[in-house]
DNA sequence: AAATATAATGAACAACTGTTGATTAATCAA
DNA sequence: TTGATTAATCAACAGTTGTTCATTATATTT
């Protein structure tokens, strides 16, 4: 595990906020790589040493994004000593809406299925060891079609909430996906 | 509603065909409108009189096929006098099941935002007279954050479904989503 | 069948893309 | 601090994009 070169740090410091700046000023299909190296000062060409292409860029900053969520809901199982996980979607509410310019303005267009993919795909994750078939409510059903119905439910409502503007309070949606999703666990 | 121009028709038949064509030979971002219309025999120039770009016309192929999915729901609608909505989704499995191959070559990379957006807009239109508050089930919850939950969930199924190759029969599929969805209906 | 309307063509345009190879400059390790 | 490493720059490339305008071809209407 050798140390980052400085100059590849800064780079990319200085590509993703020219980006995520443009991303607030116009549409995504709008801006050109062409404009981020203009806006990052440097030149077109560098950019393409980091990302294969402005898609790329887009999905790069969401994944990077999403490794703090990672980090916060880890950090709140180890205070609790067992997992308790429908107490856990308090913090997932309270991260995203901390960090809402962010997700509302990469929440568009193209952004939206980068977001979904990334974001699926971790709580598909959790879902393996939380979906139970031997359990009084699942009882004869299928583990494979049962976990990417709850799973798509839960991220496909924080996405409708995101884009809509967080119209309700972190507290009443982690309620309402505490009875939701509790349906279909245990 | 004056009819409409042959030669319209002919063009975008011969796009949305050779359109297709491509996308079961190579990736959808390899694709260029240059491409499109070499294999369709016409100036390129033409198909922006039809399209903005490469994505307006994968938007607008998944669409039209999704009216007829629009057909028969109506039909088997009208088929059973009132809506059995937990019997509808037989038919939906099995319409998807008859076009495999169009939407397991249209649902790669970006084409699956495309069919998601329209695919849930229609389901989200349905839910909003299926859904219940006052009855047992639901109450107390509001029913703008249960909808989007519940079309989710059902939308995030049917994309698992087919872009794993449809490895359930659309039987198995249907029982399961008339369990799973009954939890928060009625 | 002729007149009218309009869709498709072809050519040209500036801008952006993604890639290359040679050069310069910054960083790291000894 | 020096030398080796490697990241960033620069210029050039062919190819694609989206747009335009005059021209040609094809439908539709009367």
């Amino acid at each position: 595990m050798s140390k980052v070169d400085r100059r590849i740090l800064k780079t990319r410091e200085a590509v993703t906020s020219a980006f995520i700046e443009l991303m607030s000023e116009k549409k995504f299909e709008d801006i050109t790589i062409q404009n981020i190296s203009d806006r990052a000062n440097m030149n077109r060409g560098t950019i393409y040493l980091h990302y294969v292409d402005k898609y790329d860029l887009l999905d790069k900053c969401i994944a990077a994004q999403l490794e703090e969520l990672l980090e916060v809901c880890s950090a709140s199982d180890q205070e609790q000593g067992s997992i308790e996980l429908m107490d856990s979607f308090l913090p997932v509410f309270q991260y995203f809406e901390r960090n809402y310019l962010f997700y509302s303005t990469m929440l568009v267009n193209q952004g939206t299925s980068y977001f979904h993919e990334r974001f699926l795909h971790v709580i598909l994750q959790g879902l393996h060891e939380e979906v139970k078939i031997d359990g009084a409510i699942n009882k004869g059903l299928n583990k494979d079609i049962v976990i990417p119905f709850v799973g798509s439910a839960f991220v496909g409502l924080v996405e409708w909430w995101i884009k809509e503007g967080m119209p309700f309070p972190p507290q009443l949606m982690a309620e309402h996906v505490k009875i939701l999703l509790g349906r279909h666990l245990l």
